[in-house]
DNA sequence: ACAAAATACTACCGATCGGTCGTTTGTAAA
DNA sequence: TTTACAAACGACCGATCGGTAGTATTTTGT
């Protein structure tokens, strides 16, 4: 194999991130990745199967950071904020974001996907804080700091304006600190 | 005139918001009109060229809800985050935000409009505050409730869920009322 | 009523889209 | 070294992309 089924969904997720769904055109992958476009259709069936696999990777690096199963749940969620929050900075750009924007019902694959996606990170953002307050209250707090963290990338992705993502981060971790 | 100018613009904002703007086509604004697609190069040079007018509707029909003009600063700043939440929440998207996600390089009047869109919303945001701050605090609330209220649409597109949003807007008035 | 101008139309352009087919090439077991 | 299989390939498919040319139709000014 010349390319590496993960060089190939790395690629795809900056494609992604970049140009959306609907953007992102399988000749543009082939090139990145220095295959001819038939190649690419031995790895993945068609170009919808790409977007489950681009998820999966980006949870498992994002929830693979150090700290994040740290049993003190204060080290813990200040891990997963940092982890998706040094992503977000780094590439002004969220995959997940953009793809749940702009996929539609054609494509239902790739839109139960990003829901799972964005599901998995609440779902562990909360279980994390839930160790320490009701889980009512968990749930509320996961949704607006992720929230939050995807709002603050308008200003990377517009202005490369980094300090809203800063003080979403602050903020995210201002109470958790104090707690 | 079979259709007119502010109709197609209209139809366009919903076409780019859904799928942004490279799964935006022209084919599908004709259709959604009621036109031929070589009907709308009479009123519009290119694709490219409906992204100002779009945004420049957007951004005058936001901006001319009841109370923005208010001299009393805290009734102005509510109804400017009002009006924003309340459009976010009906269409579950932002179509400023699916466009500075997904223009490229490639098409620099594009991208200058949707700078310009969210120059203005923080600008004019920023006035409102500093009536009552100084303008650097003033600045980086606008900044962040803004992020905030775009990035809880990520809730309203996946799961159809309003309550991050409702929050986004209580969390931005909280202060301003208790100022 | 008539001429001029604006608008919408049909038909088409080359380029690119996602995807497939049949063949060649590289590799690893025998 | 031969055999067998997977991987990569060039060439091609119909559909659609943004956009244009020329013609028909409707509106407007006189």
């Amino acid at each position: 194999m010349k390319v590496s089924k993960d060089e190939i969904i790395l690629a795809a997720r900056e494609l992604f991130r970049e140009k959306g769904y609907a953007g992102a055109s399988m000749q543009d992958l082939a090139d990145r990745v220095g295959l001819r476009k038939a190649s690419l259709y031995m790895r993945f069936p068609n170009k919808e199967a790409l977007v489950p696999e681009v998820l999966e990777m980006t949870l498992n690096t994002t929830f693979s950071q150090p700290g994040i199963s740290s049993p003190d749940w204060k080290t813990a969620y200040e891990a997963v904020i940092r982890s998706i929050a040094a992503a977000l900075t780094d590439r002004h750009r969220c995959v997940g974001f953009h793809l749940a924007y702009g996929i539609g019902d054609d494509t239902p694959l790739a839109k139960q996907a990003v829901r799972d996606f964005f599901r998995s990170h609440l779902d562990r953002m909360t279980d994390i804080l839930a160790r320490a307050m009701p889980r009512e209250t968990a749930t509320i707090i996961a949704a607006d700091d992720l929230a939050r963290l995807e709002g603050a990338t308008l200003h990377l992705a517009l202005f490369d304006d980094p300090t809203s993502m800063k003080r979403a981060v602050d903020l995210a971790l201002g109470p958790v600190r104090s707690h």
